[in-house]
DNA sequence: TGGGATTTGTTCGTATGTATT
DNA sequence: GAATACATACGAACAAATCCC
């Protein structure tokens, strides 16, 4: 009942000095590094994300990594119930339909704006990163995941335009996230020769080329699904520090 | 790193605050009755949105409003700059095609998975709508319009599809902001008997048709567009205090 | 099922950054 | 352009809810 604070350390504390007016916005680093941390699986769908130990290891308080946490679960990245803290999203077996169909009505918009319209500068990129995923074959799973998923996400932003290329990330990472839930692994290989196949139907002009592609592509990366149960619990501090940097 | 501690340490008087916690979720109520002012256009886009002067409105403290304006955000009615608050949205003009052909493309997956499949009472449900559409009409624009986007949320919602809803109504929701921005007055009435007739075609389980005209009823509406530009401050609390209940 | 440990929700003081005159 | 006024960012304490024996 009386447990407020009894006459512990009343004297005057020092005051707080030092810092060197550190007021950048700290919370968009967290944010980056428990973005990352999901799509490459460092952190397990499931899995829980305590703000304290958060906050730990990065050195900050509740308060940044509370505001990170938001705007992950905000993107679907993240689930938090009320009183119960948050975790990494599990996304519904029935959902992933949902969300693939999204994804492809999205990936359509993309297509029509980019067909026939890519500079050389534009396409010189897209082959550059699908040379970087076909260097990553045979790397870790993770890993390719992550690069195949920018890659239409590279797509999205060639369009210029901000929220489709917005709407296209969330729903692409949220598709990622469910393969890794419920793919079988390695199969997510397969897809880079059929970036280059849409990459030559965008270059030549061929709209409905380039959409049958994509949504072939994405339909086999949907239909290769699996059922296979994540993982459980390591120590969530010495997956963070990996991703603290940069 | 972080074992400093301020000068309020020494306070042991606890605050004759009357108030018993607020267990509820006091953040959602002032997320919800912001959301309706600003779709409903008693906030304007680009006015000003600040901490204080809203929770003073609703008697909570600022990081209450905080959690409900970076919802907000998250959901695109909402802009924040750094280290300057936050403000209504206001879209730009060359983003209302962009997220109008977003709208469009989700809606039509709402009618692939509606057509012929609607129960009786989700009929019923969808004819009763569109007769509160058609007693609106006459009275506030801004009514009118909110009333229209949730005709199409509510078929969103048909679909049992809790993404894709979430999906559709973000972009939904925007519309009807960019609208409130940029179309002349009275201009969205018109939509009343496009809704009937994609009820009508829904329930025949043609989805051609119905995609034809949900097609032609976006696009009606946005090219009805006009450049209106909004106006400027009034008594912010003034206006709060009509949303705050409920 | 009850009580204690742990975690989350909320408040508010202070520092810092932005706008204004 | 410097000083001032004000709003936001962050941290730590307190209060309530949940979890775990």
């Amino acid at each position: 009942m009386t447990g407020k604070r009894t006459g512990a350390a009343a004297r005057i504390v020092r005051l707080p000095r030092g810092r060197p007016a550190a007021a950048g916005d700290r919370g968009a680093a967290i944010y980056a590094a428990l973005r990352r941390a999901i799509i490459e699986q460092a952190l397990k769908p499931g899995e829980k994300l305590p703000e304290d130990a958060i906050g730990a290891s990065f050195g900050v308080s509740r308060t940044i990594v509370r505001n990170a946490l938001h705007q992950l679960a905000a993107e679907g990245l993240v689930e938090m119930r009320r009183n119960r803290g948050a975790r990494v999203a599990r996304p519904r077996w029935e959902e992933a339909g949902d969300i693939f169909d999204i994804r492809r009505a999205l990936e359509r918009l993309v297509i029509a704006r980019l067909a026939g319209r890519l500079t050389p500068e534009q396409v010189a990129r897209l082959k550059e990163h699908a040379d970087r995923e076909d260097a990553a074959r045979g790397g870790s799973e993770p890993h390719s995941v992550r690069l195949a998923t920018e890659f239409h996400v590279l797509l999205a932003e060639m369009t210029g335009s901000e929220v489709l290329a917005r709407y296209v990330g969330e729903a692409a990472w949220r598709c990622g996230l469910t393969l890794t839930l419920y793919s079988r692994p390695h199969s997510s290989e397969c897809g880079v020769h059929e970036h280059r196949e849409i990459i030559a139907a965008l270059e030549a002009g061929d709209e409905a080329r380039a959409v049958a592609v994509m949504d072939g592509h994405l339909s086999a990366v949907v239909s290769r699904a699996l059922i296979d149960p994540p993982g459980r619990s390591r120590d969530l501090s010495e997956i963070l520090r990996r991703y603290a940097q940069e």
